[in-house]
DNA sequence: GTCCTTGCAAAGCGTTTGCACAGAA
DNA sequence: TTCTGTGCAAACGCTTTGCAAGGAC
């Protein structure tokens, strides 16, 4: 996925706005490294837009998430946890630190004739264990 | 799992009190048919208790929890639903109506090269889509 | 007595809503 | 002018916390 953010928004019929592109921009850049929270986005992009304000960085991901260029991933803690779809992945949680790792799309093998009733659209793979970090610290 | 409500309580050594009984059997009632929220679950063993409170309803969830006799699923609107653990099964969730269906056991293929930081000890999936009431008004 | 369970009320906190202002078309 | 994007403040709703009363042991 290379396509630009103007190119993105002009498919996606809505208008590339500084503010848009900044959280955009943001999410790109960690989206490798961290899944960001509201408030993470709006912290740092305030950085850049100090006017910015929450309301705003709602506004956008829910319009991100209206046009499926944006995911909301419900947590335990009630703090929804946020990334950009443009590429298929799959997730391992550390039930110790409760980080989220993104990982190679794990497969899935389903059974068509359980399923006959209803249509699939996509599917999720959420792993959980312990990350390395988490075991490293254990023998430390 | 035909064990006792007792007797799990033994195993998890927690007190078998009225109101945890009532709550774990409402909920092993409904386990075939949806996941309550909290809401759901007050407002039912209510009917049965009613002096009960929704604090209660919180801290014994939050009790079975620490206990992995119940799991939390976070929901996209910020109500969790709450599912005994007794069995190893997938979900379901439409992207229309939002009802999660319980569907058997969907395998992964895990590259174990793709996690060989990781330990692993748990796996989900959940498929999205459309399920079958929401295609039939669809057609209606 | 002590410990544990329960429940009321209040606080906490993430998110949404109402509404107004400013800028673009 | 009309429509859209933004932002403040308030409201909303789910969940947790503080604390006290009652019961079990």
């Amino acid at each position: 996925m290379t396509e630009s953010f103007e190119q993105l928004c002009k498919d996606l019929n809505i208008s590339p706005s500084i503010t848009r592109k900044s959280i955009f921009n943001y999410m790109k850049e960690v989206e490798e490294a961290y899944h960001p929270t509201v408030d993470d986005i709006y912290k740092n992009v305030k950085k850049d837009i100090p006017t910015l304000s929450k309301t705003t960085v709602y506004n956008v991901l829910n319009l991100f998430i209206e046009h499926n260029l944006v995911r909301a991933i419900p947590m335990a803690t009630n703090q929804k946890q946020y990334e950009l779809m443009l590429d298929n992945h799959s997730h391992f949680i550390c039930n110790e630190c409760h980080k989220i790792f993104d990982i190679p799309h794990v497969k899935t093998v389903v059974n068509e004739d359980d399923l006959h009733h209803f249509q699939i659209e996509n599917e999720e793979v959420v792993l959980r264990g312990i990350c390395k970090d988490c075991l490293e610290s254990h023998n430390a």
